[in-house]
Parts: structure tokens; sequence; C-alpha cells
DNA sequence: CCCGGAACCTGAAGGC
DNA sequence: TGCCTTCAGGTTCCGG
């Protein structure tokens, strides 16, 4: 599933492949996945547009063309953005992008549930995402913040990203667990010690899960069509069932707002670390 | 405003 | 062997 460290990676493939590029045309297979404008406008208005830049925010693909218009994508649960995809016809490609150079951006996305947008200003998508976790603005004290008051789980709330964009369900997991903390804990229970060592791990865990180029765990794959190595240094995530790497406790798989979510028991306990005072 | 749950989707996996 | 149910989870919407 494409969180921050995956559309990062995506990001960073496609600069050097992309970048100065024009559309020649567009296909939708599944003219759903376009939230804004009509698919039929969507097509017309793209068609001829020339990529200026590729940027990210949060979970967002922003691409700004040269016309200043922005083409936006989110992958949701199952989406990948594939170069020229070898194994044409695609069952699961959702959209087509043909560039001038003869490459072809294929959309894959198996569950149907990525969006495309786009737009003449970017933030009527991402306007409302709260602060980038890698950027200087997110800090301790603003973390803090926005924990204030809250009795939902952290674990919920780091999944919002109206307080913090790009961090979702593994990644969560994982920051939770580096920093011994439960993921059902009330966000307001919080000492300033814990929330400034979930701050501190939760730039560790992104940028170490970017420099292994993402987690391959379902359906996300880089735009060359290699898997992601990140997954296999998680320690909790999707882990359930195993043994702790730290203490060999069973993990721990339970649902928090529906979501899986996997825990140590015995490194990451319910009531407030006693070491915090 | 805040919290939790359902819906959107379909392939994979498990039960009988 | 095969049908059926359940699960996966990012985002949006809705109800309490």
């Amino acid at each position: 599933m494409p969180e921050l460290p995956e559309v990062e990676t995506i990001r960073r493939d496609l600069v050097p492949r992309i970048v100065g590029r024009r559309f020649l045309g567009v296909t939708l297979k599944w003219p759903k996945m376009v939230l804004n404008p009509s698919p039929e406008a969507f097509s017309r208005r793209l068609v001829g547009q020339c990529i200026k830049e590729l940027d990210r925010r949060g979970k967002y693909l922003i691409m700004r063309l040269a016309s200043g218009e922005v083409l936006v994508l989110h992958f949701r649960m199952s989406g990948s953005l594939l170069l020229a995809p070898q194994d044409e016809p695609n069952a699961y490609c959702r959209a087509v992008f043909f560039l001038d150079d003869g490459v072809q951006l294929c959309f894959r996305d198996p569950r149907k549930l990525g969006k495309m947008w786009l737009v003449e200003d970017e933030s009527v998508v991402v306007g409302g995402l709260g602060p980038e976790p890698l950027e200087p603005d997110f800090t301790p004290d603003t973390l803090a913040q926005s924990l204030a008051n809250r009795s939902a789980p952290i674990k919920a709330l780091l999944c919002d990203q109206s307080l913090l964009a790009g961090v979702g369900n593994m990644y969560a997991d994982e920051a939770l667990f580096a920093a011994g903390i439960h993921p059902l804990r009330r966000a307001s229970s919080l000492s300033t010690g814990e929330i400034a060592r979930l701050h501190n791990v939760l730039r560790r865990v992104l940028n170490e899960a970017i420099d292994s180029h993402g987690a391959t765990i379902s359906d996300y794959w880089r735009p060359d069509g290699e898997a992601g190595t990140a997954q296999f240094v998680f320690k909790v995530a999707h882990r359930g069932g195993q043994p702790c790497p730290v203490c060999a406790t069973p993990i721990e798989r339970i649902p928090i707002r529906g979501r899986g979510s996997c825990f140590c028991p015995n490194c990451q306990k319910e009531s407030p670390g006693r070491s915090d005072f």
C-alpha cells in the first residue's frame, strides 16, 4: 500500500524519465478514477501538456504541467505507476498515458480505488493535509499540539492525514514500536518525552523506508516493475503472530478503527512508561 | 468538534 | 474440486 515512502520512491524514479515529456494521449479504462474534471475533459485538457515538475504531498503524487495546471494522483490501496509495462495488455491497467518519447505510463490498480484530478490549484485536493513529516515545520511541538486533548488511540491519529501527511497503517505501526508506545494509548495521555521520541522515530522510520525504495507488501511496484525492500526490515508491521525481534514475544494484531494493528505487547505497554517520569 | 463505523473495490486465502 | 465468506486498508461520508 503506497504510503509516503512508496510515493516518494515513485516520484524519484520517475523524475529522470518523464520530466520534460509531453502527453500525446490518455486512455481511461476505468473513468470513475477521475474525480475532476469529467473524464472527457480530463483527457482533452491533458493531451499536449508538458510535464514540468514532479512533487509529492503526503501520499499524493503531483505532476506540475507547463500550463500551470496540476495532475494529482493517489494510489490508495493497490495502485502503481508503471513505465512501459512489458505484460501489455495488463488486466489491471486502469489508465494509460502516452508520452512523446514513445514511453507509456500505466496506472495499474487491481482494486480500482486509485484517484486522479486535473486542477488549476492543487490545494483543492491536498489543502487539508497536515505537515510533511520530513519537513522542518513538523516539530515535536506541532505534534504535541495535534495530540493535545484528543482521546482517540494514538494509532488512529498518526494515520489522520489532516494531522500528519503520508503516514498510514504500516509506518504508524513501525513508528509506535520504535517509540515503545502501545497503539491504543489515548493520544492526550502521551508524555512530552514520548511525543519527542515519536516525532524522532517517525522521521527515522520513513527515511529508512525511502532508502529501501518502499515496501512491496501486496500491490506496490516501482515504476520499472521492481519491488521495494522496506518490508524486510519491518519489526512489527504485517508480522502478527511472529516473534518480536527484540524480545521474541509473539506480535499481537488487533483492529483499531477497522485497521489491523501489529505491536509487541511486551515492548509496547498499555500503561505510560515509568521511565518518562 | 470529535469519534467510530460503513462503503468503495477485487484478489487472495480459508472453511466446509 | 469448488463455492462461499472474509479480509486487506486509504479516503470519504454519515450518524451519534
